[in-house]
DNA sequence: AGGGGATATGACACCGGTTACCAAATGATA
DNA sequence: TATCATTTGGTAACCGGTGTCATATCCCCT
């Protein structure tokens, strides 16, 4: 039972407001300042930030007010010096494809948009050995809130040990299952890929090639199966001649495409493992005199910005790499918030077609 | 003079050392081990990090031995916080290229490789119009050191007139001066232009359309005019019919070329604002029918990757622009050291000819 | 040797939050 | 009404640095 009529309690905390409002004038406020107007001391204030029990509904009711009229936020390098946790999110790739880092930095962004934390850049390379103590510096030094890893860093299981290591919270994203179970994005390349032969069978395609990734990264052999998947249930075996590896980069792509062009056997279709590659395909069949999509067909992997820009516009498998960085960021967020979600979530890529891929040509003689 | 000897001073440093390597398994040094260790306040440590002129050699020398030693660096968010000032470097862009603004990422990760700084991305989008809102909350939350940036953020008055107000350090990308003289990295684009004007007028042609970005982005108007002064000295006008405004976006490249493509009269060579909308370009060209170069030439600006990934690849006007992120960004650091630099740093782009332009077709009839 | 003006160093408070711990107020129970 | 458990609020210390200002030490000169 409070001491003071209700009319008397409004008033009370309609003086409060009214001295907030007078004090916003004078700059940023703190949690000191908060504290004084609400008549409490800063550490009742710190529990109504951070959702304690242990306030009296009437006391929370007042320092909320004065909060909000004073549109008050707590210093971040404060919290982070006492948390020993700031407030950054770190991207940390090491991708060939800069379409994909930008898609899945926007995806990131995009969920980090209203909350107080900020993205930044990490990325790192192979070519230089000393990468995971740079990492570990950083995270020794700036105390990432999170991170995230695409494919390729996310395979990394001595990195990932490092993270755990060092108390680091991340979440992965990838293709196929990793040995560890941690919360991940998972992306069912496979059937997307699946999708891809299915399309180009559908066609009527037999002398099919496939361009794929590196072996180090674990999307190259995941797609190549589901690919071989895909031609086997229309009764198409994988050719190994016409199964190269490349660089998943368009100049990498550009040169296995001429290898195969000028090959035994030419294909009439291509399934390369990342629209980079596909891109390097275009300009070796171009070079070669050879027409997309009458005289080769050509379908890649990712739908980055570039597939809608080429001409003919590129048929490819759509990887929504913007609503993984989403779900990524949301992911990490999550377990600052305290909710429990769920530590998979999955998206299987679907296949867009455009303009690169029609019927074999007529088998000439 | 000192009171001890040479070998004693020696001995002295050695143990300190040595303690040191000791605690240095305990984890994370901060500033008091080191004073602890040094017998010294932790004050002096603090003048022998920020380079103090207040400090005996000798402290210097012990001191920053035993830094070498446990390889401390001071805690970024404690540092933050006593500054009011962190050490963020907000790369704050609305810019309708993503190629454009990869490109600058990596300038400034590049410079940014070997410091304790790390690049926050701050996009903003003139569709929100409370965006100068959000910038002014990360400000004053996050304390960045400094920001870069990118053309069109860098060309809008009210924003930096924000900046300054809130006391932020920044450095501008654009092209010609602006009003407010400051430091900035200054591209001429109108150099640039006028060498792909002499570079079409040199293969003979005379009608040349232009597509150029929105009036409302401060390098449109300066490749225009650098455009058309090359075309005069060549003795060409440039035809207001065959000169379309789009909004450096592919769609709207495409668009505009379609446009100059079913006009009165059709031009054999057209040169677009940048590269985006050179694209499109190629795309409309291709539609309708038309090759590249025979029929119709094609010119591009900024040399982003696209340009060497299309086919016949693009013709361009190369800006450096990993190379200006490198140098804003050393901009803002030089700061930090106390090194005067000078104010404008300057790039000139240059044409760099692919396989896209070629001497127009035959007049026919 | 003594004085004086640099030069070097340290004590202490502070940046804006959080945590540990303790005191006071409240309410339930006997 | 006394007693005890449970809320609630306050104090002080701390996170790891930096600023201010007083004090100690040095060097040089007479």
């Amino acid at each position: 039972m409070s001491d003071k009529s209700k009319p008397e309690l409004e008033a009370e905390l309609a003086a409060a407001v009214r001295e907030a409002a007078e004090f916003k004038l004078q700059g940023r406020a703190t949690i000191n300042d908060i504290a004084r107007i609400a008549k409490v001391s800063k550490k009742t204030v710190s529990r109504v930030i951070n959702d304690s029990p242990l306030v009296k509904p009437r006391t929370r009711e007042v320092v909320k007010a004065i909060i909000a009229e004073l549109g008050y936020t707590p210093d971040p390098q404060a919290r982070a010096l006492a948390l020993r946790r700031s407030f950054l999110v770190g991207l940390v790739y090491d991708n060939p494809s800069p379409q994909y880092v930008v898609n899945m930095q926007r995806g990131i962004l995009d969920a980090l948009e209203e909350t107080d934390f900020q993205l930044v850049l990490r990325p790192v390379s192979r070519a230089d050995a000393n990468y995971p103590g740079r990492l570990k510096q950083f995270i020794q030094h700036h105390k990432p809130f999170g991170l995230i890893l695409p494919p390729s860093v996310s395979e990394d299981e001595e990195l990932t040990q490092m993270f755990r290591d060092n108390d680091v919270d991340y979440v992965r994203i990838a293709s196929g299952m990793l040995d560890e179970p941690s919360r991940m994005i998972l992306t069912h390349d496979s059937e997307g890929a699946a999708q891809a032969a299915r399309h180009l069978c559908a066609l009527g395609h037999i002398d099919i090639a496939h361009i794929h990734g590196p072996e180090s990264f674990r999307s190259a052999p995941e797609r190549r199966s589901g690919f071989q998947r895909g031609l086997a249930e229309a009764g198409v075996a994988l050719n190994p001649e016409l199964t190269v590896e490349a660089g998943y980069t368009f100049d990498s792509g550009l040169q296995a495409m001429e290898r195969l062009l000028y090959g035994k056997r030419r294909p009439t279709a291509v399934f390369a493992g990342n629209d980079e590659m596909a891109t390097g395909a275009y300009v070796a069949v171009r070079k070669a005199g050879l027409r997309i999509p009458e005289d080769v067909s050509i379908v890649g992997f990712d739908d980055t910005p570039i597939a809608g820009r080429l001409w003919p516009a590129l048929t490819t498998v759509r990887l929504p790499i913007r609503e993984m960085g989403q779900a990524a960021a949301r992911l990490l967020l999550a377990q600052a918030a305290g909710v429990v979600r769920e530590d998979v979530i999955s998206f299987t890529p679907e296949i867009v077609v455009r303009e690169s891929t029609a019927a074999p040509p007529r088998k000439t003689g």
